[in-house]
DNA sequence: ATGGTAGGGGGCCTA
């Protein structure tokens, strides 16, 4: 007698479901439009965090992204900065700007609980790039102290988080394909890696290194000097996961190529997917 | 040591 292999396998009860959330400095929505279009159309994000909108909340093109699907949550400035969540879960709890001073102005922080199968704090960000050495650095390694408690705080709630988007931080050698033209720069000065190095001692994951060996592997080029023809350059875009968001992970990856195709950002997208 | 390019916005500032 045959025996089926449905008669002796027990039916799963329950879906191995995948999110994938992305990370993309935009540099600019009017500008980016078109290519923001197209990559989501191919990449197909659950939820995509991004940074440099360079918009007032009222003029970023929400309609646009609703149409693709997305609930929309943006916190923008004029000419400069700003940070925005795309989601296809439902958003709640969100947070606008970086807790710890009332006087900082810079629109780099939007934060928001995703309602999924389970519930996901997700933190958008778009850390102060700190050059010029001097009054732009000190309010860099300022910004990275109030991240440092903000990351304490959302590991003591022990929800699921992750803090993700443009650090503006080289985190090591490997890098950057020419680290000593970086030895004097904001991005990349023993001072500002420390501070990134202390929130990931917290428990943050560098989800990308979890994933990824080796050298080579960079998100953004300059748009100078022929920087992404010459391959010349840096991987300052991470998503950090916190100890139980990590123990969800099962991809990370830039999406280099994106850096070729007609009018790009000078950053690539990252993203990973949970297994949630 | 300099300047190379891009975006926003209508001046230069930021990167």
């Amino acid at each position: 007698m045959r025996v089926l292999l449905a008669d002796v396998v027990p039916v799963f009860q329950f879906e191995i479901c995948l999110m994938k959330i992305a990370s993309f400095n935009i540099n600019g929505i009017k500008a980016r439009t078109p290519a923001l279009i197209d990559w989501l159309k191919d990449s197909r994000p659950d939820v995509a965090l991004l940074q440099e909108i360079k918009s007032i909340d009222e003029a970023f093109p929400r309609e646009t992204f609703e149409d693709l699907g997305y609930n929309i949550e943006t916190h923008g400035q004029k000419s400069f900065n700003g940070v925005a969540i795309l989601s296809k879960y439902p958003l709640r709890e969100i947070r606008r700007g970086l807790p710890g001073d009332e006087s900082d102005e810079q629109a780099r922080w939007i934060e928001a609980t995703i309602c999924a199968s389970s519930e996901i704090k997700i933190c958008c960000l778009y850390l102060p790039n700190g050059n010029p050495l001097g009054p732009k650095y000190d309010y860099k390694l300022a910004w990275m102290d109030r991240l440092f408690l903000r990351a304490h705080e959302l590991l003591r709630s022990e929800q699921t988080s992750l803090i993700a988007g443009d650090f503006n931080i080289i985190p090591q050698t490997e890098d950057a394909a020419t680290p000593e033209a970086w030895q004097n720069d904001a991005l990349f000065k023993l001072e500002s890696r420390a501070k990134f190095r202390k929130i990931l001692n917290l428990g943050f994951l560098d989800a990308f290194r979890a994933c990824n060996d080796g050298r080579g592997h960079y998100s953004f080029w300059d748009y100078q000097a022929g920087a992404w023809d010459r391959n010349d350059g840096i991987r300052i875009d991470h998503f950090l996961l916190s100890p139980n968001c990590a123990d969800l992970l099962t991809n990370c990856k830039i999406d280099s190529d994106i850096r070729a195709r007609e009018k790009p950002s000078d950053h690539v997208p990252i993203w990973i997917e949970l297994n949630v």
